[in-house]
DNA sequence: AAGTTGGTTGAATCCCACA
DNA sequence: TTGTGGGATTCAACCAACT
């Protein structure tokens, strides 16, 4: 699944200028994505899959779990707060701008999101002449029970497929894996996964989840093996834990992960290093318990 | 399921100024429902369901099937062709304005299309005031495929459902209903309901079908009896067949429906005469076989 | 009568080489 | 550039005709 490559991490300001594809492929780069996107070339990438913030618009208050002592830890980070839609949408806009811009002529652009800013994204997608292909439904098994009674119970997030120009022909999608994938024999827009839970959700150093939404590795592995062919460069402005390198690797795909919060980085590395989840993963332990017993013994010349 | 009460068919020229909400109860209302909508007055409706026109965009060739000697007859009525979505976004606005002002304080709308302008309607809903409760994602059992296998199969439809206003206390909203319609046991916001095809679906004279996208009547029933109660007054702009009216009658709810095109009004009243699906159906053909045998025995003073 | 077969259809942004 | 024709390929649901 995983080599033990370590993750290049990239620091775009130790450098000027335009970025060489090739000396930050397979690595993540730090910042901005707005401005780390201005430095990448024109036409250069073949797929892009973006994980932008919500913009969820949750209560001040914590919401209290009924009948429960805890509090919900609802996704509040501060890089999920905009002033307004307008802001929120400038945003986007500037993103999805160089995003069309670094894409080759049949490259494709994936995004998920949820009701609450899926269609400002969708239109504004339309809106600079991305041409969707498909809305494709992600159906949670275990999605967080809404215990107040007062709306359905939201199971599913979208994303969208699209292309980068209308008239693209030959882009690239392999059927068999979409019938595979999709529920019915017709490889339909709509796929089961369950959320990422357990091993495979990073902890931090305090063993809580270290980032508030990370994706399934099985949704990338969908995306990618869908609408990629192996060898191809997929793009990744917000990365996050890193989920979509990760699985980009693991399927013979090279990628650029571009990551705006240094929290997230040691994570991410650790995840390529050890093929793994993250701190509490059974080789991490196992390899801690190896070091402090053999302190000493071995080590980098 | 229908008590044969005839559906009241309006015609707005016929008077002048604001119609009477007491008057046009149960009625279908012809004409372009901006114009019918601007005589409505304000909060005075319960619930709006609106089935707009997708702006579908399909190419003008046909696609053949090949292993038999027809096309696909695609949607190509005038009423689905705008010139850009900027004429799109205004007609939508438009409508939606009415829609929010007629809606009374703790009012709902509900609206059902595809990835082709659902991005369109929600982000003007959002921008319009409209607060979001859930996306709803009918997945259809049978969907057309994908026969060339350049995309997922399209097997789903968006519903949007939205408050009139976002601090609206007390709206209606029937949890058991919905945990009997969304799958899974936590009331999700998936609903998996076949098309609407055989005697369900109206035919027009010559035996084809009367409207190209007519709903079907379970999708109706699972909104109206999750977000209305007895009694309650339901709003469809663009009533097409009165699927919502028809079903809102057989649930003890009451309706105005505005539909634009004369030709779908016929079917639209024997369907509550007869209760029935249209010409095709075996209750009219028996009426008309007693009527042909009885011609001339009984007839109204 | 009950089951089988063949034909038709569904909100579809669905192909590609060649003239 | 637009239009034509060759050819490759989907499934669930419904219905009419037939066994």
């Amino acid at each position: 699944m995983c080599d033990g490559t370590p993750l290049k991490v990239i620091d775009p300001v130790d450098t000027e200028g335009m970025l060489d594809i090739g000396s930050v492929s397979d690595s993540v780069i730090f910042g901005d994505c707005r401005t780390v996107l201005s430095r990448l070339p024109d036409s250069s990438v073949d797929m892009v899959f973006m994980d932008p913030p919500y913009h969820l618009q949750l209560p001040k208050k914590d919401l209290k779990r009924w009948n429960q002592n805890n509090v919900v830890v609802a996704v509040r980070d501060e890089w999920d707060s905009f002033g307004s839609f307008e802001e929120y949408d400038r945003f986007i806009e500037e993103v999805l701008v160089e995003v069309k811009r670094v894409l080759k002529e049949k490259g494709a652009l994936w995004v998920i999101s949820t009701y609450h800013s899926i269609h400002r994204i969708g239109k504004i997608m339309q809106d600079l002449g991305f041409w969707i292909l498909n809305d494709v439904h992600w159906v949670k098994t275990n999605p967080m029970p809404n215990w107040l009674g007062v709306r359905f119970t939201n199971a599913t997030e979208t994303l969208l497929w699209a292309l980068r120009d209308k008239d693209a022909k030959g882009y690239t999608f392999h059927r068999d894996r979409a019938k595979e994938f999709g529920i019915g024999k017709v490889g339909a827009n709509v796929w089961v996964i369950p959320l990422c839970t357990g091993e495979e959700r990073l902890k931090n150093s305090e063993g809580t989840r270290l980032h508030s939404t990370q994706k399934p590795a099985e949704l990338l592995r969908r995306v990618t093996l869908t609408s990629t062919n192996e060898g191809d460069l997929i793009l990744d402005p917000f990365a996050g834990t890193g989920t979509t390198g990760h699985v980009a690797r693991e399927l013979g795909r090279k990628f650029i992960m571009i990551e705006a919060n240094p929290d997230y980085i040691p994570g991410m590395a650790e995840r390529f290093t050890f093929g793994a989840p993250g701190p509490k993963d059974k080789r991490i332990k196992e390899l801690e318990e190896a070091m402090a017993e053999g302190e000493g013994e071995e080590g980098d010349p």
